[in-house]
DNA sequence: TTAAATTTAAACACTTCTCCTTAACATCCG
DNA sequence: CGGATGTTAAGGAGAAGTGTTTAAATTTAA
């Protein structure tokens, strides 16, 4: 039966893990490999991780579309695109330079390649100056 | 694409909602029909809701067992049985009366009649004393 | 009561997820 | 070294999710 995004195993392998039991031990419980006890586990900290994402995109929601940072660009000059498009609409970025660009890339590691933009990056701006990205 | 749990579609549809577009609109900006953009936004909720559910899950997960409100309860007398339970474990619940009530009441409102419990709350608490309804 | 907006249902092709096995590989520690 | 722990890869069967259409039903509002 699935609760939210996880399966009953993999609530189970989870209970069991944070009750400190090692995989084998779980495996041997629940009548299984330890193999597979890694490849539940592993798709359980997947979809919490996708469950963290999906609620973020709300926070997209109620922000304001900025600007696109256009593929081939690259992520040094980003900063003073968002800066500027952000004083247009009177809105004070929250972040400095240093660190608007590591949560560009931290909040999604495959749209960069070394400095460079892959693909277009839709960015979005709420009243606090949080930025957001899609 | 998908980002999280939502697809570009049901992402793309949620923004043009939050816009106050109606599903006729927007099926004719996306060329489809509006029975299929009723169902991308229905699942589209259903994705946030299934998000919710799981990072909830985590919370239960870090949390102990402290009782159960059972059905029929008075929504009154819930404060008293949570403060004696917590007490009983030496937990300091976070909450007082007013807020217990409020809270109980906020996180899961199906499970009320007025002022009655419908039916049995799984409640956990976790070591800062913050409460969780299963 | 109409018309517009929304919801539901059924069916279909496609894709993705889930759990499982087996087997190999990487660490770390005594 | 050898054993315990964890990870990864490849492959398969079955389940579930997605976007669609068409058609009917329901709700909301003018």
């Amino acid at each position: 039966m699935k609760r939210g995004l996880l399966t009953s195993r993999q609530r189970e392998v989870l209970r069991y893990r944070k009750q400190g039991l090692t995989q084998q031990q779980i495996a041997d419980i629940i009548k299984t490999s330890k193999a597979n006890v890694c490849t539940i586990e592993k798709a359980a900290l997947e979809n919490i991780a996708r469950a963290r994402d999906t609620l973020e995109f709300l926070y997209t929601l109620d922000a304001t579309h900025l600007c696109t940072l256009k593929g081939g660009l690259d992520l040094l000059k980003a900063p003073d695109i968002i800066y500027t498009e952000a004083e247009k609409i009177g809105v004070k970025v929250k972040y400095d330079t240093v660190s608007l660009i590591n949560r560009l890339r931290d909040a999604n590691p495959d749209r960069f390649r070394g400095r460079q933009v892959r693909e277009d990056v839709e960015v979005y701006i709420n009243e606090d100056g949080d930025l957001y990205f899609g």
